[in-house]
DNA sequence: ATTAGCACTCATAAATAACGAGTGCTAATA
DNA sequence: TATTAGCACTCGTTATTTATGAGTGCTAAT
């Protein structure tokens, strides 16, 4: 009994390591437990594992490699005499593993382009690609649109209300109407403002709200040709493009989530009302990721988080030319499919780059 | 044991009727019994619902009575031998003393319009509306937008994005922005489409959208001092503001649905989801009590769609001045504090009311 | 009409037992 | 030396049993 407790006996050799490559044999059969795992969702145990991958090894022998994947770190007994399920680290080398033979130029997936297609609405759009992440993975998907910012403006116009009130739009080349209204100390005719308007837009298209912010509004104000209509038309234009910095985010299908069994499970139902409640959460985790290259999985823990617990994310970034300005991606359970979702996820984000870069021409 | 089966042995007088008035202290005990499994959930059994609500009644007596509502119809067992739980007719029973006591001029609740004055947005304020709700009242607050048609317009403005493509945007006098893209077959410059305006507000400026669409294009088309360019600008507006009749509806708080337990209790747990997924069916609930007058409380199957069970639904409708145009709402389970929940409901109705109608002036 | 008394019901919880898939360790085997 | 058969042991799961107690309906007395 208290031997039990202090190693592997006969297998002393191998017997506190923490740390070391996989052979190819483990390699094998740790992928085949989480694959089983994420199939299954019950412990896997040595006898009925080695009989349904057809291994040519004796339970017994499994049982020993199970301990020395256990020791370590990539798997774990949910209760002493139990299977064994993944742990973090497990899910990580089995989707390492994946993204190794992952050919990204290929997909046999039936999403085309057509479902975006008929949209010409740009928030439509995300409405509509978030819904299909969700119904295609069976798990939650997200969107976090670009950041306004780094849109390029295409023409602004601005339109009076009440005497003292005007609408300003803006149009940015992706499509995306930018509307806020502005209130005036001064009183101005429709005529004036036209005027405003064609200034405004010969001097700001082509530049983005960031650089517009940044510089073209103070380069303006130090132009020597200026006059105090043109310094009106810049304070209009500045209050209106003030506060148009936040990207929004777009989630989409919790109720697959509630769905899964496990996710309800008492303890992980937090996990879900806090990403349901707090859209936030979500978001500040897709800002990070909206300037990496390709896919990134975050397993677990991984997503930094205390509140989201058991859940797993799938992210991709998308971009307009060159420029990458948001992310989409998939949130399920640690146990999730990932050899769907990351082509699905991959594909996604290609797709998506290529619209809205063929929407700004 | 056969005759427990037959009736109530010496209470026969009443013995099988199905239909009559509550006396004074059957309708006091009735109210009381659906008011504490409100509060606690749990079945209400004649000794401790005696002795906590002090009535002078022995337990026996209040079985008796608790025997003759059962009859009636208004209170259920969940099983033999269990104490008794309100039917949908006992909540029915319970709701409708609740609002013959109500006094609608009076509200102690701490909302005020402070809440929604800092949102000058109309789409921003739907948001907080609903989050408002859900957040007083805990369950989940439902809000089915104005229908734009009936809204009128108050400005037209037509600009150019490419030589053949131009923006319509079109305010209401609630502060609504509808834009729409038009491409069109022949091209126009700027200066045609700021005269195309001009007409078009003009012409269209104090109606609502679905007069326009009704008449109004109608009468412009047969006005005699039609010209190409006019009939040009209506055919314009015409396409852009075809597609405006959706009303949307807004969803917040069902995270605190799944903190009721009952709610989560596997069987109910679909009822949830398809209000999640389904959006249009709270919609066209709603849509349904638009134009009812004052509160309107639906109690389990009157919510009447298979879809949803165990669910109330207390809804108001809203005005702008005096044309009802949308509804509020909270969706919570049937075992709702509807104590709490109307005055919400019906306040934040006339609030928003009141809002909408400053809003168009 | 009300109530005390009583036999009966039944959901809930706790205790017990049987099952079986799983484990780790030892000793035999190729 | 790696593999395997064998075995005792673990422990979650399921089924069975056994209280417990809040509740009921009915009868008979007040």
């Amino acid at each position: 009994m208290s031997a039990n407790k202090q190693g592997r006996g006969l297998r002393v050799p191998n017997g506190f390591e923490t740390e070391r490559i996989l052979d190819e044999r483990e390699s094998a059969i740790l992928n085949s437990i989480v694959y089983e795992y994420i199939e299954t969702g019950k412990a896997v145990g040595s006898r009925s594992f080695v009989q349904k991958y057809s291994f040519s090894l004796s339970p017994a022998t499994m049982r020993n490699i199970m301990y020395d994947l256990e020791r370590l770190g990539y798997l774990m007994q949910p209760h002493t005499s139990a299977g064994r399920i993944p742990t973090d680290k497990g899910y990580r080398y089995y989707v390492n593993s994946l993204l190794e033979n992952y050919d990204s130029s290929f997909h046999d997936m039936e999403i085309d382009e057509k479902i975006f297609q008929k949209e010409l609405q740009l928030d439509k759009i995300f409405e509509s690609v978030t819904r299909m992440l969700s119904m295609v993975s069976r798990y939650a998907g997200v969107m976090l649109s670009p950041k306004p910012d780094f849109t390029v403006l295409k023409l602004v116009e601005i339109i009076q209300l009440e005497s003292s009130e005007v609408l300003v739009i803006a149009v940015t080349r992706t499509g995306m109407i930018l509307t806020r209204k502005v209130t005036l100390s001064v009183r101005v005719t429709q005529d004036e403002l036209s005027e405003y308007s064609k200034y405004l837009t010969g001097e700001l298209c082509g530049y983005s709200l960031q650089e517009i912010k940044d510089s073209i509004f103070g380069e303006l104000r130090g132009d020597r040709k200026s006059s105090t209509n043109r310094e009106l038309a810049i304070d209009i234009a500045q209050l209106a493009l003030a506060e148009t910095g936040e990207s929004s985010i777009n989630i989409d299908g919790i109720e697959n989530l509630l769905r899964i069994p496990e996710m309800v499970e008492e303890s992980r139902l937090n996990s879900l009302l806090n990403i349901i409640e707090e859209k936030n959460i979500i978001k500040s985790i897709l800002e990070k990721h909206v300037e990496s290259e390709g896919i990134k999985i975050l397993i677990g823990e991984e997503i930094d988080n205390e509140k989201v617990t058991g859940c797993s994310l799938v992210t991709s970034p998308y971009k307009i030319g060159n420029k990458p300005v948001g992310a989409i991606g998939v949130i399920g359970p640690t146990r999730m499919d990932y050899e769907k979702v990351v082509p699905l996820v991959d594909y996604t984000g290609k797709a998506v780059s290529g619209l809205l870069t063929r929407m700004s021409k």
